[in-house]
RNA sequence: GCGCGCUUAGCUCAGUGGAAGAGCACUUCCUUCACACGGAAGGGGUCGCAGGUUCAAGUCCUGCAGCGCGCACCA
């Protein structure tokens, strides 16, 4: 057991991250990522459900000025949207550039409705010109195929929508501070108002929603770390579809070992050695080669040469598409809980401020009615009184002045409802952290900010710090105080040989006038700037410097896990036995978010692939066939499941409903089935017990009855089919297995028969019955009571044979019960040392039986056809109870009339299946006409009725028999008399088609005879 | 749009070229001594549709239809 969060994982998560980072994997960028707008943070792309949704699309007309500026109402573009909203943070119309309907616009100006504001129409390959009308906006800040337009096309990213999912200041008037769907609203009347919507459609289009907080995702610009996936083409190719290769798993041998499953080396291991998946309990330690991993590491020519496999294969398709079209994967969250990145500013204060206005905006949730100034003040009192800002702050109403980071105060004012103040990107390239500084002229929640109103901000960093200073004066009607275009005015300019009129400087600075365009290049260009103010290291680098206040994806600390757990960066002894490890069971909608980041890591930190084996299992649905979850309420609860089933109820029915790979829709009634079985296991293991005798006794061949040798034969099979089904991983059909040996063979026919010895004494009249038996070893009057005892202690040890398996196989999916009675049968103390003791969970795993054991005991497999042709009959016979309406427990007297010379011990389970008052054995019974009759190649059996038989209903049912049997016959003639069956077919097959028409033949001239017999 | 599943009894689903299966539900009978959370006997199927390969197809191939899931920058 380890939780993510202890403190020598979470070591090892930030040394991670500190290693990636100087391999230059992890880097910080302002990137547009997916942002929650309730949780405010961003995801990564994995964390974005995409739901489909019916909506509209808006045809909305942008008029095209001349080139005086002067207005043609016929002169427009018309563009379709499906967020309205957004058009407040146009910068550009797009067209395709082979578009001839539009070509010739490209390079002209349109006029962005409501902001009255020009912006270029641009040509871009990645229109679409099939769609809506062939012309798009685009709105850079807000879009992530916009964002690219307008990296390609150098255009504004005007930040119209906020963390927070509320418009922002720079939406303007009337629409700022309106939630974004409000906003849309708004904007649609406001168009229609001016008659510039053209149409609106219906439109299903998909919608990303977050996983975390179901709300839909805002396309973000803010500034995240990221990490460029390491090791991407080892883990790329070190799974592959086994498909192309022939049939996996053709190993069908009954010898089978439970690992068929070659393990190749894998070149560049660690030297670690590499583990045998065994159920067995292997004595070898690491380092020493052991001949079952000798033997399973031979690969046989038709498996696949890659190290690793999924079960089920189809996956490795789904993951290879993921591998090949990696994008950076977003790391950084703004959540309160989680390991925190490893990376530290020298600027003090922040931090501390950042961290300590979440914490009053945690407990404010807990005051109603506190208002955002309030709040804002309790956190500047906090940070005020704990110092770390010292001096450096003043008063918020006169002005301030704070060495922040730009992304965290950003942060920290969206947070704190001060979204009027909202510090947005410029520019790519070089100024591309460039601050943005805008006003908000809509009403805010406080009044003395609102009418401030000036910001300057002073750039004295590249990267990723900025000193910024505010100063508090008059607003200047509302509008902003410059803007990226005149930063890159600016910049031409200075960059230019004749520095212009004004220096950027000055227009960025009151004082001190120390930043300049040429510093700003300077640093960004030659400088590493991270160096002297950003540390990544684990530990602080001491007095002054302040952690990023950001926590890392869950998922980065999951995927160290299968090195993680064990130690690692130290190698221990754990790490260097068990890694690489077997096998990997999961769920395969989390392929992305865990398998392939673990492989991922696992190459590169352990320099070898992570686990051998990946068992996804089938995800359990609810009825309607959706994902448990907490908000639909749809999950039962494991814990009153298990307290109304139990434990192991809930595991065995859920197990033995789930085939492999595929999805399962839980239903109580599995469980329930569960129950009902250890029900089962537990009375029949009562049943055992209160036979008392010895518990495991020696088996004596000799006194093995036609059905104890039988169901050590199902038994064996049983084993057989189950090693197999382990092998292959298909775990439901290893539970269907036992679930039909114990139940239908074991209980149902074993148990009931061998109450003919166990639970019946022998009395005279049976006695005197057996004499008139043709028998080869009929036993002597004189001698039955000693060999009954005999035969009863034989059959006990065989049903603790059978039992003690049983229970073995069982454990996997039955852990607790099996346990239980385990010890409560007495078998853990039979068990030879080291073997069983105080847990069957150290029991040898049953294997099949080797031919040394089918010799001595006499299994020949023609006691399975002979058995079950007893069954038959008995099944047949009961058949004739019921359809001669004799109740279930009348005693009746049935007569056989065997074809060969019969058992004593077989007559006695014949009658007592039958629950009959007799059973006569009579090689001559001559029947009357009439008589309810089944035929089989064991014998004919009579059901005598005085006074009830029915001619007709005999007739009926034998007529219906016969139809069957005709049917057989002529299905196994048809194929016998084709040629091409006879020449091509398998002699197997063959042989067995021509003895099932034999049986069938026989069967109908008996059904024949008996109805001539009724007519006679 | 691309990819992957699924379609078999009333329901939920196994089924690996060679007799169509399970659990639940249903009908009838049975509290006989391990178990009524049980036992016994039954009824119930054009294996989505159409072609093809094969001696043989629920199973392999192709196409179609319906359902589901993933991926994807069609605004």
């Amino acid at each position: 057991e380890r939780f993510t969060m202890d403190p020598a994982y979470s070591r090892c998560v930030q040394k991670v991250f500190v290693e990636l980072y100087k391999k230059g994997l992890i880097y910080r960028g302002k990137r547009m990522v997916n942002w929650d707008p309730a949780a405010r943070t961003a995801l990564s792309d994995e964390e974005v459900e995409m739901v489909e949704e019916d909506s509209f699309l808006w045809f909305i007309k942008y008029p095209i000025p001349d080139e005086a500026g002067q207005l043609d109402p016929k002169a427009f573009v018309v563009v379709a949207t499906t967020r309205p909203e957004t058009m407040l943070g146009d910068e550009a119309v797009a067209v395709n550039p082979g578009d001839d309907r539009y070509r010739h616009l490209i390079g002209r100006k349109a006029l962005l409705p409501i902001r009255d504001k020009q912006i270029p129409i641009i040509g871009d390959k990645l229109v679409d010109r099939e769609f809506g009308t062939g012309c798009v906006k685009v709105t850079p800040a807000h879009d992530v195929a916009d964002y690219d337009m307008g990296i390609r096309h150098r255009l504004p990213f005007t930040v119209v929508i906020g963390p927070d999912g509320k418009m922002t200041g720079e939406a303007g008037e009337g629409y700022a501070g309106l939630d974004r769907l409000e906003a849309r609203k708004a904007i649609v009347e406001k168009l229609k108002a001016d008659q510039l919507l053209v149409s609106i459609s219906e439109h299903r289009h998909n919608v990303g929603y977050s996983q975390r907080s179901h709300v839909p995702i805002e396309p973000y610009l803010s500034e995240q770390w990221f990490l460029r996936y390491p090791s991407v083409d080892r883990a790329a190719e070190c799974v592959q579809s086994t498909e192309a290769e022939g049939a996996p798993g053709s190993d069908k041998s009954p010898g089978a070992t439970l690992t068929p499953r070659p393990i190749p080396d894998t070149q560049g291991a660690t030297g670690a050695q590499a583990l045998v998946p065994s159920l067995h309990v292997s004595e070898g330690l690491a380092g020493q080669a052991t001949p079952t991993a000798a033997e399973s590491v031979a690969p046989s020519a038709s498996e696949s040469n890659a190290p690793m496999r999924f079960y089920p294969d189809r996956w490795v398709k789904t993951y290879t598409h993921w591998m090949t079209n990696l994008k950076d994967w977003c790391i950084s969250r703004q959540l309160w809980w989680g390991h925190r990145v490893p990376v530290w500013y020298n600027q003090p204060g922040w931090g501390a401020l950042e961290r300590t206005i979440q914490l009053v905006r945690l407990r404010g949730d807990e005051l109603p009615g506190t208002n955002a100034r309030e709040l804002r003040r309790a956190a500047w009192d906090l940070v005020t009184r704990s110092g770390l800002l010292g001096q450096r702050y003043k008063n918020l109403d006169t002005g301030w002045e704070i060495y922040v980071n730009r992304r965290s105060l950003e942060h920290a004012f969206a947070n704190e409802g001060l979204a009027n103040i909202r510090l947005v990107p410029a520019l790519p390239s070089l100024l591309q952290n460039a601050i943005h500084v805008a006003t908000e002229p809509h009403v805010p929640p406080i009044p003395q900010v609102t009418q401030v109103h000036k910001f300057l901000a002073a750039l004295e960093l590249g990267q990723t710090q900025y000193r910024v200073k505010f100063t508090v004066k008059e607003l200047r009607d509302g509008r902003k105080l410059y803007d990226h275009q005149a930063l890159e005015a600016k910049r031409s300019e200075a960059d230019g040989k004749s520095p212009g009129t004004q220096p950027l400087a000055e227009q960025l600075v009151t004082r001190p006038a120390s930043a300049s365009v040429s510093k700003l290049s300077q640093i960004a260009g030659d400088v590493n700037t991270d160096e002297m103010f950003t540390r990544c290291q684990v530990e602080s680098p001491g007095q002054g410097w302040q952690q990023d206040p950001d926590v890392l994806d869950t998922w980065f600390s999951s995927w160290l896990w299968p090195f993680a757990t064990m130690g690692w960066p130290e190698q221990t002894d754990t790490l260097k036995k068990f890694y690489p490890t077997t096998d990997l069971v999961t769920g395969p909608d989390i392929i992305f978010f865990w398998v392939a980041r673990m492989i991922m890591a696992g190459y590169e930190f352990m320099g070898d692939l992570p686990f051998r084996n990946v068992y996804f299992t089938g995800i359990i649905r609810d009825k309607l066939g959706r994902k448990m979850s907490k908000s639909l309420g749809n999950s039962p609860d494991p814990l009153e499941l298990i307290a109304k089933y139990g434990a192991d109820a809930l595991r065995f029915g859920t197990m033995r409903s789930a085939p492999l790979g595929q999805d399962v829709l839980f239903d109580e009634k599995d469980v329930e089935l569960g129950r009902n079985f250890c029900n089962k296991l537990w009375n029949a293991c009562r049943f055992r017990q209160m036979q008392g005798g010895e518990v495991q006794g020696e088996i004596e061949p000799r006194l093995l009855t036609s059905d104890d040798k039988w169901i050590l034969l199902k038994l064996d099979q049983a084993i057989r089919e189950i090693t197999t089904a382990f092998a292959e991983y298909r775990f439901n059909e290893a539970t269907q297995t036992l679930y039909r040996f114990f139940w239908s063979e074991y209980c149902d026919w074993y148990v009931e028969a061998s109450k003919a010895v166990l639970a019946r004494p022998v009395g005279p009249s049976e006695l005197e019955e057996r004499e008139s038996v043709k028998a080869e070893d009929a036993p002597t009057p004189q001698r039955s009571d000693a060999l009954t005892a005999e035969r009863r202690a034989n059959t006990l040890a065989v049903l603790d044979f059978v039992l003690s398996h049983t229970l073995r196989l069982f454990h996997p999916f039955l852990p607790f019960i099996t346990e239980e009675l385990w010890h409560g049968m007495g078998y853990h103390d039979d068990m030879p040392a080291g073997q069983g003791g105080e847990t069957i969970m150290f029991a040898p795993w049953p294997k099949p039986l080797d031919e040394d054991f089918l010799g001595h005991y006499g299994l020949d497999a023609c006691y399975v056809d002979m058995v079950n042709a007893k069954y038959d009959l008995v099944t047949q016979g009961r058949n004739l109870r019921r359809e001669g309406n004799i109740a279930a427990n009348k005693k009746v007297k049935f007569v056989f009339k065997p074809a060969n010379p019969v058992m004593p011990h077989d007559a006695e389970v014949l009658k007592l299946l039958l629950n009959a008052e007799a059973l006569e054995i009579d090689p001559k019974y001559d029947a009357k006409k009439g008589t309810p009759t089944v035929h089989s190649n064991l014998g004919e059996l009579y059901l005598p009725m005085e006074g009830l038989i029915d001619v007709a209903a005999e007739k009926a049912r034998l007529t219906k028999e016969l139809e069957r049997a005709e049917s057989e016959i002529a299905k196994a003639e048809q194929k016998l008399n084709n040629p091409n069956f006879t020449s091509k077919a398998p002699p197997h097959v063959l042989q067995q088609h021509q003895q099932r028409l034999a049986e069938w033949q026989a069967k109908r001239d008996r059904i024949k005879k008996a109805l001539e017999a009724l007519r006679g």
